[in-house]
DNA sequence: TCTTGTCTTGCGGGAATCCGCAAATTTTGC
DNA sequence: GCAAAATTTGCGGATTCCCGCAAGACAAGA
């Protein structure tokens, strides 16, 4: 058995270096990858099955590397290894997964036991592990009063990237109508219409705003804008 | 001679704490706080005059923290220790650095030998250190072609805040013309107009991809947006 | 003093936004 | 298969943004 890992700090490389050799007796092989893009060529050389991967690295995120390997390999098993539960992180890999794939998601700041659990349970037993808190962004971001729908996430980032609602209509194969009216519902449950009282009214350029909102939130952060502009890109140039 | 470390990584700080051990015989004591604000109050009580403190932390970062406790003495020394070096860190830190105190600046990716000079540089020799790339960014930062002044600078964060034109120029004590003036000089330094055949033109919200195009340049970053925020409702609320 | 350059401010207009209203369309539930 | 609910779309307008133009304000320098 072969364990991919995939991290671009030096110490927590090592660290989870052990942490494998300690859970993993049946593992003969540990190989190390020090960005994303070293990884998906690592993977894709020793076909490892199983891979331990960070999300926030430079060179090449762990969302985009997850990515290509599950293009290549759907059967591989990876458990995420972050330092943060963004609810943009947590989207990002759920967009990802593909179809009965069996993958984990758990914080470095989570104790040695239970990152060995989750070793063992995602690359021995099959069975997805997802950290008590990043469950809880998870849930959160599905419910109905504060969580975006895909399709308002998906204005949300052609919003953040800076096109206009007539750019975002004709991506979107929208009128321009209807993206407003998207954007209405992200300005509700953003929150960002100023209450009377705070201060005189129109404060706030709303479509601003509801980005920053968003960034405070953390429900986008710079590595989802890194992805939407670089689709943005792709598809400019088709 | 007391050293204190501020740093969120339980692996990163035994390591900061071995490295000090090792470069700084001359230190008897090495205290250890978790994050920005136990960081604080370490300061204030163990009166310790040197510090190294990471950036990036949660509950609260290492700029608030250090900008606290330069308030409180401004002849400690502290030394970052980040593991970037995105121009908003590099300006939150230059920003607050008390007249004629000493710091310095190096990123996590360094070697041991230059962490270790750093530390002396710094704390014994009292000589400012800064890490060869920050220094580049820096450099950056400060020519006139791509930027950005102090005063363009400041546009930028009440921008990505959301607020209006209007709102800004009662902020900044400005006509609103002006304001709209120094939002051209930064359309042009961030190089937001989208250039004619690249698609049809309009494709932008020129004030999002000013804030979207700083983002992803590392102009701006999350922990500004929070010190803006915070700053704006203090402001809001007095 | 006069010039030159930079910064600020006002005016005006074209374009984009935000959004209420209502009809048309699609989806959902039974 | 049909009615209720949700979504999409068009229209019109108030507001805001974006910016060219030009007139003052201020500082530096010959």
């Amino acid at each position: 058995m072969k364990v991919l890992i995939v991290e671009d700090d030096p110490l927590h490389r090592s660290y989870l270096h052990e942490a494998v050799r300690a859970a993993l007796p049946e593992c003969d092989t540990v190989l190390e990858a020090e960005n994303g893009h070293a990884g998906e060529v690592q993977a894709r050389q020793s076909r490892a099955e199983h891979v331990v991967m960070d999300l926030q690295m430079s060179e090449r995120n762990g969302i985009e590397a997850a990515r290509t390997i599950w293009r290549e390999r759907p059967d591989t098993k990876i458990l995420f290894w972050s330092n943060y539960s963004d609810e943009a992180y947590v989207r990002g890999v759920a967009r990802i997964v593909p179809e009965g794939a069996t993958y984990g998601y758990v914080l470095k700041s989570t104790s040695d036991e239970r990152l060995k659990l989750a070793l063992r349970g995602v690359f021995i037993e099959s069975q997805c592990v997802i950290d008590r808190e990043v469950r809880g962004i998870q849930q959160k971001s599905l419910g109905t009063a504060h969580g975006l729908s895909d399709a308002e996430y998906e204005i949300l980032v052609d919003v953040a990237l800076g096109l206009t609602d007539k750019a975002i209509a004709q991506r979107k194969k929208l009128s321009l109508r209807s993206v407003q009216n998207r954007l209405q519902q992200l300005y509700e449950k953003l929150d960002v219409y100023d209450e009377p009282g705070n201060g005189p009214e129109g404060w706030y350029n709303l479509r601003m705003r509801a980005v920053a909102v968003a960034l405070l939130r953390k429900v986008l952060n710079a590595s989802a804008l890194e992805r939407g502009e670089r689709e943005l890109r792709s598809a400019r140039g088709n």
